[in-house]
DNA sequence: GTCGTTGCAAAGCCTTTGCAGGGAA
DNA sequence: TTCCCTGCAAAGGCTTTGCAACGAC
């Protein structure tokens, strides 16, 4: 079974402090403030081990490459600020799957992103 | 200015005869039909040049990494096939982008992925 | 004492770039 | 003849993996 890490628990740590989209280099940068001798391959095995365990979840943006956000907060979609570049989870979902399916096409699933300015840039 | 080459007219063929979203391997190895000396290096030069001329658009999907597809079609969605990993343009769009948008966040664009299963595949 | 975990370095993808030769205009 | 374009190989990002030492239990 999963061991008690203190890299681990930095990097949980962080999620939960921020509570908003991650990328590795930010997790990478933050966690090692806790624990300075952190590796970056620790940062890559746990968050996929964070992903396997349904802790969080990964993310595959259009411009930001591979973010990772805690798990379990039912569908919802993310708006990506182009000014400071960070990814906001947008709860709510108002697309219609129905409508956007074509003929013929079964659809199982959806992601919508959206592209602005936040409202702290603004 | 830019030249005609064998290597490229290959390429942007490729584009003509299928009509939808291609990866790298794909138009190198049917280019490869035309021009058998073609190389890797060239698929991407041209491919960004012909993105830089409005030839091509290119699509970062979240599970298909980046493909190409042919420039001014409107604004319009893609529908990927998880059983043949393909992706289809879906035209129209029936995404309110207004009532996406959280308070205080202003969108200038948005992009949709519908995953699922294509027509020829059921 | 086990065996999951870590740091480090090497290796793997995908994509870009330097360079010298080749080809379009 | 010019200089854009190509093939090849090397190099760059990002991510994964092999290995020996380490540490949780």
């Amino acid at each position: 079974m999963n061991r008690n890490t203190t890299q681990r628990n930095a990097i949980q740590e962080v999620f939960e402090r921020l509570d908003r989209p991650l990328g590795v280099e930010e997790i990478l940068s933050r966690a090692r403030k806790s624990v300075t001798s952190l590796n970056q391959a620790t940062v890559y095995r746990n968050l996929k081990l964070l992903v396997g365990s349904g802790w969080l979840r990964k993310i595959n943006t259009p411009e930001l490459g591979s973010l990772y956000e805690r798990a379990g907060k039912g569908h919802h979609h993310h708006f990506q600020c182009r000014s400071c570049d960070r990814l906001f989870e947008i709860s709510g979902c108002v697309f219609n799957e129905e409508k956007a399916t074509p003929p013929g096409f079964v659809t199982e699933d959806h992601e919508v992103f959206l592209f602005g300015v936040c409202s702290a840039c603004r």
